[in-house]
DNA sequence: CTGAAAGCGCTTACAG
DNA sequence: CTGAAAGCGCTTACAG
């Protein structure tokens, strides 16, 4: 019954995991087993229908033998690698860190490995580019954070190509469960509360850019958020700036020169906040007794400056790491149990005071 | 003489890439440009023994069917997988995030993805886990940034498993091929003759952890160059820390606290550098009229802080790039043009001055 | 519930 | 300089 004896026979006696013996393959389990390396694939891939004992039987010959299946050979006759790709556009070294912790996090003792495509949305030929990738490599899986994730011509690719993908983003863009939801609005709102309640009225907020929904949903929320208070965002004291620390500076300068100049200012996020710090010490400003200021993102910067800034706070680790496991299970095909809400949450640090 | 047609026709017509069309395969090539398929994987693989003629042929008749071998199935015939693993367990996100943007400017347009290896070098069996992922999915190279290109058992290990590998640090541990120097010692001279140059006499040195090479290496450089003024670096001033925030404001404390204290501190790394800051603004001290500090890195927040921080300056990304260049040239076994040296560069801002 | 054959798309010896 | 055969280590139909 045993199939033809292949010149890999490995070393039934020895166990030295270090020390390059030869491989052992389906083949050599096959054979221990005394079954096809037909049967020997419906253990690997839990078929259901192997009897339990055969199935015993052949998993305990696989882990004497130390065996693992190739990934290599799986994917050539499976059609698709055990590559999940992250594809991002995030300006924030933070934000892109902290997201492939979570993914790694998730797919750490699994056989699939996390593979880098830094996506520039603005360049020509983008899509194309993904598509080259997609075509060729046959990932497993794509998961992508703001702003990648918003791009619904990408998304539509994919669907194309039958390559599963889990979408990271402020607003329902997909079926539940392609999306990780973010719930900024709800941060921003938070932001503005804390403002009001410490008595503001004259409250600037300098959002990201427009082609980042993100922006749109945190400009919203905010707004939103003053309304509880009866107070209404003023559109000359809202700024579009690029979510980056110089667009920042700039906007607070503009926002700090005017006459009636703003006693708070609610930046779109950290970085932009912290250009605000800049733009206002220059102008002799002090924080927060002339300017109370609020960020979101929570980087490890804001808790490092002086003053320490307060922001919201959006568990971008953890986010990264459900959108890995929601992957997981459009891989399997498993229905998703149900989806985790990542709700932000406002730390209050030193950057915000109350009205005197 | 063309071998029997697959049921893998494509269709010779049509080119839109984006359509779902029949994959084209070496068979398709071989076919149409009446060679075996040999002939044109000796094409694929740059084979020198082909008429220049058939190659030229072959080549055209890729090119008009935009034919891309598929990696898969090359990566199962070469025993070789077309994945650049990036092992690292740098704190630093910024360190983290521009060395995989070097190595991606490098490996775009090639077949080869950068895949995240996160390696905790304190865990027992960090070892173990290495040699199963490079047992396993047989890596095509490993790029190892410090402080684990620092680990000789590990590189022991990739070389009998035959992997090539670059690794990254501030002295010449292996075969010069294999090594990205970055003269860490270098750029440590460098602040030390800066601070010299202020008047600064009694200097401090709040250093990373003995197990980085990179500390050694940093001390080592800052007392060479305090020496080339005739000053000696006090043991009672130099202080070990963990290169992390927290540990830079302990070790400053300290400092600070003496009764006669530093006048300048030089931090191993921005990230304690911005420790230093903290503490000194709790003792009352302002930055620099009362202290001086200089860093190491230039991490974004450097620039961004108040008082912007004086740091040196390590090319990062170019480095990143210059050993994914090395590691494809050990990848095809060419011999390397020359290697590239990384000078550092002390920035000079408003972290340092004079001594009144 | 289990298996023998064919195939995934390439490359490595071995011939000529 | 070129090719027919066998093989890399798995899985997908197709039988039974």
């Amino acid at each position: 019954m045993p199939e033809k004896q292949t010149k890999n026979t490995g070393s039934p006696g020895a166990n030295d995991a270090i020390a390059g013996r030869a491989k052992v393959t389906i083949n050599d389990i096959a054979r221990l087993a005394n079954v096809s390396k037909k049967t020997v694939s419906r253990v690997l891939n839990d078929h259901p229908i192997v009897r339990a004992e055969t199935r015993a039987k052949v998993k305990k010959i696989m882990a004497e033998q130390g065996y693992a299946p190739d990934p290599q050979a799986r994917a050539l006759a499976f059609r698709r690698s055990f590559l999940i790709a992250l594809a991002y556009d995030n300006p924030s070294p933070q934000y892109v860190v902290n997201m492939q912790r979570g993914i790694l996090d998730q797919l750490d003792g699994t056989d699939f490995q996390l593979v880098l495509h830094p996506v520039d949305r603005n360049a020509p030929g983008a899509l194309e580019k993904m598509y080259q990738f997609v075509e060729r490599h046959r990932p497993a899986g794509v998961i992508m954070p703001p702003s990648v994730s918003e791009d619904q011509a990408l998304c539509d690719m994919l669907k194309t190509q039958a390559c599963p993908y889990v979408r990271i983003a402020s607003l329902d863009l997909d079926a539940p469960e392609r999306m990780v939801r973010t719930h900024d609005a709800d941060g921003a709102a938070q932001a503005a509360r804390h403002l009001a309640r410490l008595g503001h009225k004259r409250i600037a907020h300098v959002h990201g850019p427009r082609s980042f929904r993100s922006a749109h949903e945190r400009l919203a929320g905010f707004r939103a958020g003053l309304e509880e208070f009866d107070l209404e965002l003023d559109d000359a004291l809202t700024i579009e700036a690029g979510y980056a620390f110089e667009s920042g500076a700039r906007a607070a300068h503009k926002l700090l020169s005017l006459a009636n100049r703003p006693t708070a200012i609610f930046a779109g996020n950290d970085e932009m906040a912290i250009g605000i710090y800049t733009s206002a010490r220059k102008l002799g400003l002090s924080i927060p007794e002339d300017l109370s200021i609020v960020g979101f993102d929570d980087t490890p910067m804001a808790a490092r400056i002086a003053p320490a800034l307060t922001t919201v706070r959006l568990p971008i680790r953890d986010m990264g790491a459900e959108a890995a496991e929601s992957l997981m299970r459009l891989i399997k095909g498993v229905q998703a149990a149900e989806n985790k809400s990542f709700l932000p949450e406002i730390i209050v640090r030193e950057s915000t005071r109350s009205l005197a």
